[in-house]
DNA sequence: GTTTGTTGTGAATTAAACTTCACAGGTTGA
DNA sequence: TCAACCTGTGAAGTTTAATTCACAACAAAC
């Protein structure tokens, strides 16, 4: 676990890096929203902990460009006990939770901890789907249906059926369910099976495989 | 089957344009190898029966632009009779045959099916490579090993099994021998494996998979 | 309203992938 | 030389994936 500590106060900074580093976990700091940005450029961050009010660029704004250019790596503000408000802003703007000064040290590490679970369970899901995703293109029948899909547009199911020479539509239904489970494909309200967003996605991957695969 | 004929000899074209019509091919044509160029840019043919005598750009320049450009496109040259260096230079340069002229409509016909032979078992042995790649990356303790040889390069046996946590070392032999037959992967005389020039490939297209689909 | 075609489900079977186990040759180091 | 380790094979067993079969709800067509 790598965390990224963001604040002007060096005093602040060196102790949540100390209390960090005691915890086991590895740490870098940043003493302003631009260099945070320039570090996670650098190297990937599981955590970014940052103070709100920055000289210059302000937290808030750190934020929003560290969720956009790096959305994997979560975020939790530090905000003045007293604004409510730029919590909540926070929040909106994709910080993943935040912490009032001053705070007691367990609580602060009852947050980070929080934090790197939600990540954890996050990347578990995530790794899951991938796995879905790769068992689904491994099949060459899957594929067929896929590039079909991609070249023809939505279709029904006897005509997917009979378009691969298949005689037992019952076979197709089987492959058909698990590219759904997989969200590679979906179906419409009449039953038309299509790309869903993942499976153009998918499609994109199965192009460039083939053609690096085929030469 | 899609097959392009390029002649600047518009008779000699138009006939064998009629005789691949009547045997049920598709077919094009082309004046010139410049011609020929833009028509393989814009569609993909099967194979491309190319004269080698034609003014501007000769049939030999032509074929090497096409050889590199459409490695998957057979051509087929047409020579003068008296020639022999002209189609052994053909051959040099890529082409999987050559006719001389002039040859009888038997000849021309064998020689077109034995090519479309030759492409039909290629494509089939490219398919079943391609099954096999799709296969080896299907499961997520192959993919681990494939990116823990990417990053930390060429290892031993052991060092892969400690390295992943398994207990049983014949079961982690089970999977690298899957990748060595997808020749993914490959042992060097001293045991130890590596990444092969397909792998690095495959590393590739898994990298940007998973970057796809993780977003 | 009966037939024909479509779109499924669920159970049973078959086939393929994966794991485990017993063993063995080869190398290294004490 | 003997013990310890590495590398591997082949068979047996287990688990998962894929296929086949029997059946059924529903819609359209005649």
């Amino acid at each position: 676990m790598k965390i990224l500590i963001v604040d002007d106060d060096a005093e602040l900074r060196s102790h949540l890096v100390d209390i960090l580093n005691e915890e086991g976990y590895e740490t870098d700091f940043a003493s302003s929203g631009k260099e945070a940005l320039e570090k996670c450029q650098a190297q990937t961050f599981d955590i970014v902990l940052m103070d709100f009010m920055m000289p210059k660029m302000s937290g808030n704004e750190a934020l929003k460009e560290l969720r956009k250019h790096h959305p994997r790596t979560k975020v939790i503000m530090i905000t003045a006990f007293a604004s409510v408000e730029n919590a909540v802003d926070a929040i909106k703007n994709g910080a993943s939770d935040y912490i009032s000064k001053p705070f007691k040290i367990d609580d602060f590490l009852t947050t980070i901890r929080r934090v790197i679970e939600e990540t954890k369970f996050e990347n578990r899901v995530k790794k899951l789907d991938q796995d879905k995703a790769f068992n689904a293109i491994a099949s060459p029948i899957r594929r067929n249906i896929l590039t079909m899909l991609s070249d023809s547009g939505p279709m029904r199911l006897m005509e997917i059926t009979r378009e691969l020479g298949i005689e037992d539509h019952t076979k197709v239904v089987f492959h058909l369910k698990i590219l759904k489970e997989a969200t590679i494909i979906e179906q419409d309200n009449e039953r038309v099976y299509g790309l869903s967003e993942a499976g153009y996605k998918t499609i994109e991957c199965l192009k460039k495989m083939e053609q690096i695969l085929l030469d």
